[in-house]
DNA sequence: GCTTCCAAGATTGTACAACAATCTGTGAAG
DNA sequence: CTTCACAGATTGTTGTACAATCTTGGAAGC
């Protein structure tokens, strides 16, 4: 009996989008900026179809739009849409916590809130360390432990590309949190989520729209 | 002032996606059936390239699985991916419900229920027609438009994916429903719905996820 | 001066062909 | 009966070419 697929050797294709996946959630290349085919072939040196693919299925994760004839470019998420986005995160997570109260009731086991403080004290090491995509992503990371501590792989599957897509927004955004009390916020978030109310989540995500929708009116 | 690209023309890409989309959903390909890219190419007289481009947007939306160097094949879900699924499903119905209840409180104006309401109609009338593939898909129409009326796109969008994955795993199944009562039941739902009770929602899914579950097992 | 329209240039979409990389099945060797 | 190697099948990637479409800059008309 062999394990079902561990690592499935990487395509061209594959290696290529992760790497610009990572450009782009760096910040590297900001929303709006065209991807131009030809370019990119010759800097990375893969056939323009190898680009092709690797845009079209970054396009399928939104990280980049794609229209036809006019090319890709990353994308670039209204106000509304990212309100969206955030609506649909909020769904997600709170259907994690209610089966999560659902199997556990209202004081989670360890084997449920281990994964999730190692992730709370990760973020609180990358606040000490300050440097602020660190930060960013530890952030992300708590949420989506919490989210795949409910068990329902395709709930996680889809938080996860939401994820990607929050990070990419908040590229643009170079200092949500002044405070570096972000660590100490989600323990307690930690704690009222185990009564498994939606609202909690959503209260928290509605304060953290609040912060993105200030940074961004900020900059534009 | 123009419109926002009312009908960007469609490429033979998207038209060939289409097409195969059609055709699996229509249960005419069966799961687990591979795609030939050599022969998609010829029967449908396009480049293999633009079969490929064609088959990995199937795959993004999950109705084909492809392995690298093995191909793809018509998405064939296990027992629990298809619960997952309808976990999923849930956590989308019952935020848009809990949406709307929190928009229209328990009485949801004619705006709102219209929609829906011609949704049931069709429902009818497919069920008096009685083939089972437009009643399949009169059904979901009917949950389509609930989630549609929460006015969230992205949660629409979602929800609009994992329908046409939801009718795939449908195709299997050719007699859920012998008693043709749907649409009065889905009215006594659109009723109980407007109390924004995700509890609603996740019974009706429950009771949906039975009869598949069933149907699966007599069949295999 | 301002708008309208057209013609290049730029960019993407698709095709054909070829070869490399990988999987799969079949039969030989042990 | 199991293991292994090899040939055939299939996918991954590249190169090139051309068609389809968008974009831009400027000429013509008001």
């Amino acid at each position: 009996m062999t394990a079902p697929d561990p690592a499935p050797r990487p395509t061209a294709k594959a290696l290529l989008a992760e790497e610009l996946r990572e450009r782009i959630l760096d910040g590297d290349i900001a929303p709006g900026t065209p991807l131009r085919e030809e370019e990119l072939s010759r800097s990375h040196g893969h056939s323009r179809h190898t680009v092709r693919s690797a845009l079209s299925q970054l396009a399928a994760e939104r990280l980049v739009q794609f229209i036809p004839y006019r090319g890709a470019r990353v994308a670039d998420l209204s106000d509304a849409e990212v309100e969206d986005l955030q609506a649909l995160r909020g769904a997600l997570e709170a259907e994690a916590v209610r089966l999560l109260h659902e199997r556990h009731g209202d004081a989670w086991p360890d084997e449920v809130l281990s994964p999730v403080r190692a992730g709370i004290d990760a973020l609180a090491d990358a606040e000490r360390g300050g440097d602020w995509l660190d930060i960013t992503r530890a952030h992300a990371d708590v949420h989506r432990r919490i989210v795949a501590a409910a068990g329902s792989s395709r709930i996680a599957d889809s938080y996860e590309q939401l994820n990607s897509e929050t990070l990419l927004l908040l590229t643009a955004v170079r200092s949500l949190y002044a405070s570096g009390a972000l660590a100490e916020e989600h323990r307690g978030y930690l704690r009222d989520i185990q009564s498994g109310d939606g609202a909690v989540v959503r209260e928290h995500l509605a304060h953290t729209s609040q912060l993105i929708r200030e940074a961004r009116r900020s900059r534009s």
